[in-house]
Order: C-alpha cells, then structure tokens, then sequence
DNA sequence: GCCAACGTTGGC
DNA sequence: GCCAACGTTGGC
C-alpha cells in the first residue's frame, strides 16, 4: 500500500526539527488527544511526515520526518513525574501510544501557517479548520505542493 | 499574556 | 444522552 501523509505538531521550544535532525530518530509521545492517537495508530512505516511547529513565532512547517516505528504505548502517559502523566492509562491497559519518526530534511525555507493558507492547492487543509488537532493526515497531492514550496529556490 | 475554538468531564 | 463547566491548544 502507497505511503500515506500526515502533518504532526511540536512546539519547537520542546522538540523541533533542529532536536529530530541531531537525534536521527525520536519517539513522538505526550499526544493527549483520542482523535490525533487514532491517526497515530493507523500510521505505518515509511509514511510521511511534515514536521509542523506549532507555539511558534511564526508557526508553519519546518520540514519532513518519516514513520520507522508504528505505534505502542506511550510509557511517559504511566510515570507519575511526567508532565503527560495520565492515572486511567495502566501498562496493562494503555490509553496513550506514540510512534517514532526519523529525520527526512529541514526545507531550505521555512513554511509559515500565514503562507500556507494563500496557496490554493491547500485550501482543504484539516490545519486550517481544526486548528487545535496535532495529528492529522494530509493528502498526497498536499503533501507535494508543501515539499515543493519548501524545496523551493527564491 | 490573552482569548477563541473546541475537546473532555461529570452532574443530572 | 444532554449540556454546562472546565481545561487545553495554539494563533496572535
């Protein structure tokens, strides 16, 4: 089956695509939203990624990751120290998953949300109607109108 | 830091 | 099952 898209948010402050890029590969935990983890559990390996940072100034698309883990439990979601703790998800009976993504590219030029929604070609974009949804899935032919433009020369 | 949008919780 | 209250996300 054909690779799917999907776009992920990171508040860059917390990992961005700098933090993905030194670290070759990162689990994507702390997704607290049943509607972005239902889209992590139907990622599979080699889907591609376009790494979003959210709580930016400006936010917009920094670049691409790739899926080279499908989804499991998201540990941090059972330790009581952290900040993504969640008392009803129990190792035996999970609520949270993440999955793990590696580094693709850092775009030659940073995409900014305002940008983004002048483009006609992303005017269906889930990113500009559910604004507060960190998971969501792209479709193909948006995905390689936002690696064009992020590919793009000036 | 503010606040609109919207997802979640819990009383009924 | 409804919906008000509450909490969080994320743009600005």
């Amino acid at each position: 089956m054909a690779a799917r898209a999907w776009l992920m948010k990171s508040e860059p402050d917390v990992f961005g695509i700098a933090a993905l890029r030194r670290k070759r590969r990162e689990h994507w935990d702390g997704v607290r939203n049943f509607q972005a983890r239902n889209f992590m559990r139907e990622m599979a390996i080699g889907d591609d990624v376009l790494f979003y940072h959210s709580n930016a100034r400006p936010p917009g698309v920094a670049g691409l990751a790739r899926v080279c883990k499908t989804a499991y439990p998201d540990t941090t979601s059972f330790d009581p120290s952290s900040p993504y703790h969640d008392p009803r998800s129990t190792p035996d009976q999970p609520r949270w998953f993440m999955v793990d993504v590696e580094f693709v590219e850092e775009f030659a030029r940073f995409l900014p949300l305002d940008g983004l929604r002048e483009v006609p070609a992303l005017a269906d974009m889930i990113l500009f109607r559910r604004s507060r949804l960190s998971v969501q899935p792209v479709s193909r032919a948006e995905f390689q109108t936002i690696c064009r433009l992020g590919r793009a020369r000036r």
